[in-house]
DNA sequence: CTGGGCTCCTGTCAGC
DNA sequence: TGCTGACAGGAGCCCA
């Protein structure tokens, strides 16, 4: 489900009302993609402080008299984040809890490809290891054309997995790698070697601005993401091929086509998007 | 080092 | 109605 944007809109539906928390007790439901790495009970007493992210992770950091350190966490392909003030029973795919004294952060995820880990800081095992190799944030004022055109120089890849391997520019999933792509014009298929300058200038300000655009929109609600409080989001209205496979293009006309890359789909319009 | 494919897990939907 | 297979917003990991 979350990609940059889902994740984003997601913090900023929480980080205000966390933030200073008194951490009162944690609860672990089924099993996630790596354990916590800490006793549950360490988590009490701790304080909240400002939450950030960090491509996708979103980084919650927490100082208390047994622990000092901070959650990384991950929505993984079915997250998201509730936060309310109080506390209903969890639900079978309600797999963490952080009961604070404002109010009740829960981690639901079916799918159970998300992550809570703790770590003793961004800078310290095992966050320091997962976000290591990240790419630039797609806002930071590096992310430019050169810096895309240079990052997806010598990789024979097709450019949409050169986006989604997230080593250049984090935050485009699926979704938003297709849609960057068409508002580029630019031929998912393309070797990522061969786009040249001036396209890789107009796929970075695409990139930078379909993700903002989600931001702005709360993010893509295809089937079950909230936001914090429930909220859902819009950006699917504003999608130009992603899911659209066998309907006109609303440039041209064409049909959407799909294919398959790196085992997921990826949806272009042949007539717009060029090699 | 790069690139390709598999894997984790559960839910939903299309087709028979 | 019930079963089966495809597919789903991610990304770490292993192997060639």
């Amino acid at each position: 489900m979350p990609e940059l944007p889902e994740v984003e809109v997601t913090r900023r539906s929480f980080a205000e009302a966390i933030e200073n928390a008194t951490v009162l007790h944690a609860r672990l439901g089924k099993p996630l993609r790596w354990p916590l790495g800490l006793p549950l009970e360490e988590l009490a007493g701790g304080r909240v402080g400002q939450v950030t992210r960090r491509g996708k992770y979103l980084w919650l950091p927490i100082a208390g008299p047994r622990a000092r350190g901070g959650l990384l966490m991950h929505l993984g392909m079915s997250g998201s984040l509730a936060f309310s003030a109080h506390a209903p029973q969890p639900g079978t795919h309600d797999h963490f809890d952080l009961q604070t004294d404002r109010g009740l952060l829960r981690l639901h995820d079916p799918r159970r490809f998300g992550a809570v880990v703790w770590s003793a800081g961004l800078d310290a095992d095992p966050a320091a290891k997962l976000l290591a190799g990240l790419g630039l944030e797609p806002f930071d004022p590096r992310f430019d054309g050169p810096h895309l055109h240079a990052g997806l120089s010598g990789r024979r890849v097709a450019v949409k997995l050169a986006l989604l391997a997230g080593d250049i520019v984090v935050g485009a999933g699926n979704i938003y790698a297709c849609e960057a792509l068409f508002q580029a014009g630019i031929d998912p298929r393309l070797p990522a070697a061969k786009l040249s300058r001036p396209r890789a200038e107009k796929l970075a300000q695409a990139v930078r601005g379909v993700l903002g655009r989600a931001v702005d929109a709360g993010g893509t609600t295809l089937r079950d993401f909230r936001d914090a409080h429930g909220v859902a989001g819009s950006f699917q209205m504003q999608a130009q091929v992603y899911g659209r496979e066998g309907e006109p293009c609303f440039t041209c006309g064409t049909p959407i086509r799909r294919i398959v890359q790196g085992q997921r789909s990826t949806f272009f319009c042949p007539h717009c998007q060029k090699k």
